[in-house]
This record gives C-alpha cells, sequence and structure tokens, in this order.
DNA sequence: GTACATGCAAAATTTTTGCATGGGG
DNA sequence: CCCCATGCAAAAATTTTGCATGTAC
C-alpha cells in the first residue's frame, strides 16, 4: 500500500470536480483542466481519479457503459440520468438509504424508464479473506 | 422503427439469459452460446442484447466500469456486486421503489462500501421533443 | 534520497460498424 | 419478395500501462 502523495495534478484534479456539478467523463475532466494545466495528461486524470476514489474522495458512476463519471459530492443522493440529453442531476434522498422519489419526479414531469440499486462490497464469503480489511491502517 | 424479426440467434439468446442466475457479461453469453451455435458472433450477440434491451426482454447492468452486464429477470430487485469475487446477487426488494436493504445485508455478512440509486429516463425539459414519445405505435 | 507521480505514447479491452449473404414474415 | 439479421473482421472508443524523468515528503 502505497504513501499516497499530494501532487499538484491530484490536488488540481480533486479541486477542479468540487466546483463541478455536471458529473463529468474523464475527457471532460481532462479537457477542463487543460486550461489551468496545458500539460496534463490523460493517463494521469485517469490514475488521478482511481486513487481519488480509493482514498474516498470521489465517486465514479457508471450510468452509460460508454464512459464512466465522476463527483466530488458525496452527501448520500440518487442520479437521474437522462437518456436524451445526457445531464445527471442529483436527486436528494428524503430517508436515509431509502429511495422513495420516483413518485415525486414523475409529478415534476421526469419520465422515469429504468431504475437501479446497486450496491458494491465484499459478500460474507469473500469478507474474512482479505488481509487489507483486518490490518487496519498499519504502517 | 425496424419490425424486429424473431431470428433464431436471437431467440436462443434470450433463451439462454433466461437460464442463468449469474447475471453474464457480452462474452461470458458468448462463450455460453458457442456451445449450442458453434458460428454465433460476437457482433450478433451485441446487437442483439441491445434489440433485446429496447424490447424491454432485458436489463443490462453497470457495475464494473469495464464490461456490462446482462439479465433477463426483470422482477424488480437490487444487485449486490462483490468486488473481490465479482459475483452479482439480486436481492429482493421489500417495498416497491424503495430501498432498506442495507441492514439486512450487514447482519447477513455482506460488507457495503458504496451503494448506488440510479434512474434512468427522460428529464421534463426533454421529454416533449421526443416523437416516439407521443406516437404510440402507429405504423 | 526514496519511491510515488507525471507525460507521452503504445497497448489492451470492450463495443460498434460495414459489407455481402442468409432468412423471417 | 422485402428488409431485417447474421458472420466476419476491421474500426472506434475508453481505459490501462511502460518507461524515463520529475518531485513530494
Amino acid at each position: 500500500m502505497p504513501v499516497y502523495r499530494e501532487s499538484s495534478q491530484r490536488k488540481t484534479i480533486i479541486n477542479h470536480l468540487s466546483q463541478r456539478w455536471d458529473h463529468p467523463t474523464a475527457a471532460a475532466i481532462y479537457s477542463g483542466l487543460r486550461r489551468e494545466h496545458p500539460h496534463i495528461s490523460l493517463g494521469t486524470v485517469y490514475r488521478n481519479l482511481e486513487i481519488l476514489e480509493q482514498q474516498g474522495r470521489l465517486r465514479c458512476l457508471h450510468l452509460d457503459p460508454r464512459e464512466a463519471r465522476y463527483e466530488a459530492h458525496l452527501e448520500p443522493h440518487a442520479h437521474f440520468y437522462c437518456r436524451q440529453c445526457g445531464r445527471v442531476e442529483d436527486i436528494p434522498l428524503l430517508e436515509k438509504n431509502c429511495c422513495r422519489l420516483p413518485a415525486h419526479l414523475q409529478e415534476a414531469g421526469y419520465r422515469i424508464e429504468r431504475s437501479y440499486i446497486d450496491l458494491i462490497g465484499q459478500c460474507p464469503a469473500c469478507k474474512g479473506q482479505d488481509p487489507e480489511s483486518m490490518a487496519g491502517g498499519k504502517a
């Protein structure tokens, strides 16, 4: 487990993403960053997005099979993805760990065609097998 | 809008998927099909998966950024994806459009690291712009 | 000073598409 | 019969990786 460093690029990436609410793709983040960091590379963007996700500083969304999107606003919420215009909107959760929003959205004019509730983690069989789970944070 | 035909391959694909509960990837479906259809092509698998999804006969899951998974069991349910062994499990929903399961799962030994609630459809601004929405089923 | 991070470009993967031919309705 | 679907292979698109060099700590 490497001791991550806070490079200029990493700071810029998470900072940039914190100021965006449009759930950009890696390519969109890359474009946005080129203004201030003309020499940043797409590989660096990908590498940092992965590390920042591991650190729990951003979330990766898989709404479209074609490309991942990212967000740095971590308060629990749902997403509405418009398949026509491609926009992603944050949908507040009324109750913790509970999604009771479709009715609200339909009243507001949203047409919901599909919905997904996906949990990612470790299954009971795998939970005991990962040394990282129990190491805690030994140096 | 083409008038879809029920080709031998299309029937085989949806039939095969209906008998699987492992949420296979396109490549896994392709492998599974080669036994009975030695000449089916991966392109055909992809084209049919897309059409079958449009027809509402299967669902496409994007749990992993790397590859899409498919399922033909359409009763509303959530998914648990173990990032370690890669298995996907169906999680029944206790209430319609409501996910109150994380507590249950944790008791059962699941470690939930992230959760997603994603809705896909058309936003209010786009809803009126799609002729297909209003055409109904005119020939 | 060490080892993590960067830039660049090539490589690896998954998914899509063009074209001539086959087959469903 | 028409036009949708297939197989094959090439192409497209996103994401990952190798290597020499830079730089946080």
